[in-house]
DNA sequence: CGAGAACTTGACTACAATCAAAGGTAGTGG
DNA sequence: CCACTACCTTTGATTGTAGTCAAGTTCTCG
């Protein structure tokens, strides 16, 4: 549960996300500017990152590890509203709370600045601003697609559209169109659940149903092989260019 | 289904929009110039604006009317992404096609930028780019919020949760807390199954349902009161300070 | 006034939720 | 090293909500 904080992280230009997060566009001296305002923060798995009661006095970049946005109403019934991998943002410039629970599925570290003067920055930098926008935009079709799954998909297409997303999101297999893709599954069957708006006890029959069904192989609970890519993503109701999705 | 086209419209100063579209922070310099690239489309109602798969060649906002974002699966399930109001953007600088089909549902006036020049403006005026993000950044919250609609509230709670919206929305109510409310349903039971990912059917039964429990009355099949908007937002699952969605 | 679209209601069905129990796996401490 | 605990996962039996199929009614507008 601790919390460690580093004053000062390695050099910008030996960032694994230099060029997809927030920073990607800055010039040399627009980054020396930001590396004097950054901080990192470790968290581990399972740890919350920000409370959506919270006011949040930072913002910044998920350097690695995984996290996930979700949302809970009163009752407790929850949904996740969003994926966090590495170069992706936390926060909202302009606004005080996080509206969302963010919550580390894996340990992670983050890229942190202080909101007050990163919001200067925004104003003092337009490529700080440029790629926030485009990034966001990215976020809300992503936002949009997964609207479709939640609406529309039944059971097997939803966790086939899942899986389909983490295949050609995992960093091994970004940018190869390889039909033949391993990856980590850090949810548990219950995030899985939240994310997709079922049961963990459905998430369970439908990854069995497509094990039976050879779409899948598990290496382990946490471990997925798919043999054909394609496949799979014709089972999400998805024609083969696919949907992009966070 | 013939489009009207006027070269030069109205001064932006007259523009109903004004201090909430993208234009919102723009000083009159920058307003004049936007001008000179401005240009209006009138839309039928029913008439589709932009075809998902189109090459859009201009972005622009809703001046007035009411126009639905959706996405189709190849099998023919829908479901409506977004809605639009207006003041209200269309169209994502920097990339080429739409993604999503949008249509009129009412009669709708739209203020059109070419798309190039609207680009190069971005650029060379940091007010747009800005008002952008924010508005992008709404829309995100809003689209995350309906994330929770979809999956994880009933039939009742969806129909409850879009008329709490619909109610808070209307023009004549806005920024008044006014818990009796009265307001027009721009859409047919069939789009609204298509925004809550349910069957018109379910959609007409719930409607009854509401109207049984005096939780609404119908003046017209149309036109909706709401005598305790408070009781009605309760019944969507929300805390009464409620869910901000577009 | 008539035709077509939009809407309502009913009967039945099916998919996923719920309730319940048992099997796995990882981590802890004796 | 094994026993024990806690958590995660799978599977089964049953229920319930919303979907499907099918009339029938009410609007709208030409």
């Amino acid at each position: 549960m601790n919390v460690q904080l580093k004053s000062a992280g390695p050099n910008c230009g030996d960032c694994p996300i230099r060029h997809r997060a927030v920073c990607a566009r800055c010039e040399a001296d627009e980054l020396a500017a930001l590396e004097k305002i950054k901080y990192y923060r470790n968290f581990e798995a399972g740890q919350t990152i920000v409370w959506s009661s919270d006011r949040m006095d930072f913002v910044g970049s998920v350097v690695s590890g995984f996290a996930t946005l979700t949302q809970t109403m009163e009752d407790g019934r929850t949904q996740m509203v969003g994926l966090l991998l590495p170069s992706d943002f936390v926060g909202r410039p302009g606004r005080e709370g996080s509206a969302y629970d963010v919550t580390a599925t894996t340990d992670v570290v983050m890229c942190c600045f202080h909101k007050k003067p990163f919001e200067q920055m925004m104003i003092s930098t337009p490529h700080i601003a440029q790629r926030l926008l485009e990034m966001t935009l990215d976020e809300l079709d992503a936002a949009r697609e997964w609207m479709l799954v939640l609406g529309r998909k039944t059971a097997r297409e939803k966790i086939a559209s899942l899986f389909s997303i983490l295949a050609r999101r995992d960093p091994k297999e970004i940018a190869n169109g390889a039909n033949d893709v391993t990856f980590d599954l850090a949810l548990t069957r219950e995030a899985m659940a939240d994310y997709l708006g079922l049961t963990l006890e459905t998430v369970s029959r439908q990854v069995s149903a497509l094990k039976r069904d050879g779409l899948i192989e598990l290496i382990s609970k946490r471990r997925i092989h798919v043999p054909d890519l394609a496949r799979l993503m014709e089972e999400a109701g998805d024609d083969s260019d696919g949907g992009h999705i966070a």
